[in-house]
DNA sequence: CCGAGAAGTCTTTTT
DNA sequence: GACTTCTCGG
């Protein structure tokens, strides 16, 4: 069942411990194990134990695996993420600093339309200045610990107007009531360490800490952790330093890679035997990682030698790609690999959608893990942020969300004077509608469209207490117009949007009904709590015969017989924002590394040569890491192409064709291979194109694929694509090799070249 | 004040 | 391609 080292891991019982060890060698389950141990035949009451992660699916997982062990009890411990934690701490003690105990969190859009609004107030040009750019590095200076004092001091990475941009950050959220992600870290971490009565009562209660993946925490998480250990020293942190992949949001190695000079105390199990994939799997993830520097040596054996070998096909553009991977998907099926037992990786969430419409034509159930998530859907933030004003008024962002849905003749001047309003006196938009100045200047019919407004938000708040979770959101779109706006949108739009506010109906409803079989009593606050940390509604993923795709970076702890890696290609896979650094292509190739040691049984990889991106044709060659891979272990297909050129031929692209590389796979960095190669686009395949429902020389005759133009900015260019009628004619047109421009022809003024 | 349509821009990865 | 911002007519 478990090996002497699990063994000796899973009995440790007091004092500091570190799992250093490998992919696939058991990390997680010796945590689980351990757990179970100390419930089991140590008498350790299940809420002593402290067990995180840092993804939602990572943490789902391992309370899965835990109530596999010991039941029900598993409830009772504490196994989420990092945020959650202090979610739930902050909730009861947040107070202890002066903090508002009724905070709202903001997510990543809260943040970031708050950042525009502080940039417009500071009048920071947004070209040189991107809001983005500053919340990201107020995020990492709180995974840091850093407030925007220590920020004007010079610490952590320095950046223009940053603590000034910061400190008024900080002000809005406030005024707001509001903490974002980092804050929940962060605050805790300042709770913990300067209120020694609050910190006694975790430390007393927490006998026992565990944090798998250790190699990803940043530094407020390993604050958090060692306040919260101080007792009773019982930190036992799990990982594997190949593994690391949250580098770029603040994760830092040094963490796992100094705690045994943190706990010189600590005991040490290394495992080294592989449970889960073959040699040629495992050979091959080793030759990928072995070429970055500074790693910790490990071993790594596994006794199912051999194996299939790790077939990579190579085809023409995205489509093939997808095409392929439903067809291999299907294949593997009849060999009575289900569905669920089979998964997608892919670098970035874009990636998903061409995937998605393949299998939906194929009738192939999946699902798509994280991407674009739920919560985020317009109409569902709409109708939040409703709920999110009954909870907390103050709440600016969703006040300015709700008083235009549906619009309600309050706009853009009305809320600039009601914001200036409130700023002066440092009140929330919504107070300040109650107590707006006579010489605020908002005329009659404005500020009693406010009242209203504010008088209809107050009443909401009223009803929530009477209404039922699952009444709520009925009541709310009916009540404030939003419904009626959502039933006069078009049919189709109409019916996704409902359907989307539905599920939100449900989704409340599901958890009012989980609260009260966990004997607790649901509240709005804490459904929105939940909804502000588990960004995917795939908390039922019934996994029967569904295939399931997802990113690489959510993939990491899980195992699959049958992987797909797709988008092995320069750009994608080492991704083109980390190939000029050295550090980020480590991560890349750690990235890849985690993917491959996904699998268990048979990899396959794949690469296309040509790929749409920001509705432009892009060329790839084959990534780097795949050059890496021993030739011994790989099988290769080159995979027809399936006559679906993307354009229509032109005056470009002449020479070798892709055919000519049919059995020599050529590699990034290979020489031959970036002279040589010279994308073709199927000149002469016009049948295709037909079907493509390209309009071509017939609907209109002044342009032609293939035409030459002039526009007086860009000049000369070649025509590529031709889309819509008449005036509505869009024309796109190749200038050079990086400006592809899609125009109107009836306003830019294109002129035939002859 | 509002919506439609055009132009311009671009998130890689997640809590 | 999808998303946001900008412009203009109603
Ligand atoms: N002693 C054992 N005997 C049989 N199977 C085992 C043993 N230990 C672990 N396994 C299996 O090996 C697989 C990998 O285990 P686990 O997910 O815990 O590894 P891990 O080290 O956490 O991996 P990773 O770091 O790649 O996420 C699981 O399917 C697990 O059940």
């Amino acid at each position: 069942m478990l090996n002497p080292e699990q063994q000796r891991a899973v009995e440790h019982v007091n004092g500091p411990l570190l799992i250093l060890a490998g992919a696939g060698s058991g990390k997680t389950r010796v945590l689980t194990h351990r757990m179970a141990n100390l419930v089991q035949n140590h008498n350790v009451p299940p809420n002593a134990i402290f067990a995180v992660t840092f993804t939602n699916k990572a943490a789902r997982e391992m309370r899965e695996r835990l109530t596999h062990l010991v039941g029900p009890v598993a409830r009772d411990m504490w196994v989420t993420t990092f945020h959650s934690a202090c979610l739930r701490m902050l909730r009861v003690h947040a107070g202890a600093m002066g903090y508002p105990q009724d905070f709202v969190v903001f997510d990543a859009s809260d943040q970031l339309s708050t950042m525009k609004e502080i940039c417009k107030a500071m009048n920071l040009d947004e070209k040189r200045f991107p809001p983005m750019g500053f919340v990201q590095a107020i995020s990492r200076a709180k995974d840091q610990c850093l407030t925007h004092q220590d920020i004007a001091d010079g610490k952590g990475v320095f950046m223009p107007k940053l603590a000034e941009v910061y400190e008024l950050y900080e002000k809005r959220l406030k005024e707001a009531r509001a903490f974002d992600f980092g804050d929940l870290i962060f605050r805790m971490v300042q709770i913990l360490e300067s209120k020694p009565e609050v910190a006694a009562l975790y430390q007393n209660q927490f006998q026992f800490i565990m944090v798998d993946e250790y190699q990803d925490t940043n530094h407020a998480q390993y604050r958090l952790a060692t306040i919260l250990s101080k007792a009773h020293r019982n930190l036992c942190v799990v990982g594997d330093d190949d593994q690391c992949i949250y580098r770029w949001r603040g994760a830092d190695i040094q963490n796992i890679l100094s705690f045994e000079s943190d706990y010189s105390d600590t005991q040490v199990v290394r495992l080294e035997q592989n449970y889960r994939s073959t040699t040629v799997i495992l050979d091959a993830a080793n030759a990928v990682i072995q070429h970055n520097r500074g790693r910790k040596s490990k071993k790594l054996w596994t006794e199912i030698t051999g194996g299939a070998p790790i077939t990579v096909h190579s085809v023409g553009n995205d489509l093939d790609e997808a095409g392929a991977v439903v067809r291999l998907v299907r294949e593997h099926a009849l060999e009575g690999v289900p569905y669920s037992d089979q998964a997608v990786f892919y670098r970035t969430n874009a990636q998903s959608r061409v995937l998605e419409e393949a299998l939906r034509r194929a009738g192939v159930p999946y699902v798509i893990y994280g991407g674009t998530k739920f919560y985020e859907r317009m109409e569902v933030k709409d109708v939040l942020a409703y709920l999110r004003l009954c909870v907390n008024p103050h709440d600016n962002v969703s006040f300015a969300r709700a008083v235009q849905a549906p619009s309600r003749g309050i706009g853009k001047t009305t809320m600039a004077k009601l914001q200036s309003a409130s700023m002066e006196r440092g009140l929330s938009l919504f107070e300040a509608v109650t107590q707006l100045p006579d010489d605020a200047g908002v005329t009659g019919a404005a500020r009693k469209r406010l009242a209203e407004f504010a008088s209809f938000i107050a009443h909401l708040q009223s009803q929530i207490s009477v209404l039922q979770m699952s009444e709520i959101v009925s009541y709310v779109i009916s009540a404030c117009g939003y419904e009626t706006y959502l039933r006069a949108l078009p049919p189709q739009e109409s019916r996704d949007r409902m359907a989307n506010v539905e599920e939100l109906s449900g989704a409340l409803a599901d958890y009012a009904k989980q609260s009260h079989m966990n004997d607790q009593t649901p509240t709005l606050g804490g459904f929105l709590d939940q909804a502000a940390l588990t960004s995917d509604i795939d908390s039922l993923d019934n996994g029967q015969g569904v295939l399931p795709l997802m990113t690489l970076h959510l993939a990491k702890g899980l195992e699959f017989p049958v992987v797909y890696m797709v988008g092995m290609e320069e750009g994608l896979l080492p991704h083109g924002s980390s190939i000029d650094s050295p550090d980020e292509l480590e991560e890349e190739r750690r990235l890849c590394y985690v993917g491959i040691t996904r699998t268990q049984k048979k990899l396959h990889m794949l690469n296309a040569f040509r790929r749409r991106v920001y509705g432009n044709e892009q060329y790839n060659i084959p990534s780097r890491f795949l050059k890496d891979i021993p030739k011994e272990l790989v099988e290769w297909k080159k995979v027809p192409v399936q006559a679906q050129p993307t354009f229509g031929g032109g005056a470009y692209g002449r020479g070798g064709a892709a055919s000519r590389h049919a059995n020599k796979p050529h590699w990034a960095g290979d020489d031959d291979f970036d002279q040589s190669f010279s994308p073709t686009p199927h000149v002469g395949s016009s049948r295709a194109a037909s079907d493509l429902g390209f309009s071509q020389d017939d609907s209109d005759a002044t342009w032609k694929i293939g035409m030459k133009v002039k526009h007086p900015q860009f000049g000369e260019g070649v025509i590529r694509r031709i889309e819509g009628k008449e005036d509505r004619t869009k024309l796109t047109v190749y200038f050079g090799p990086h400006v592809v421009k899609t125009l109107m022809v009836q306003y830019a003024q294109l002129t035939p070249v002859t």
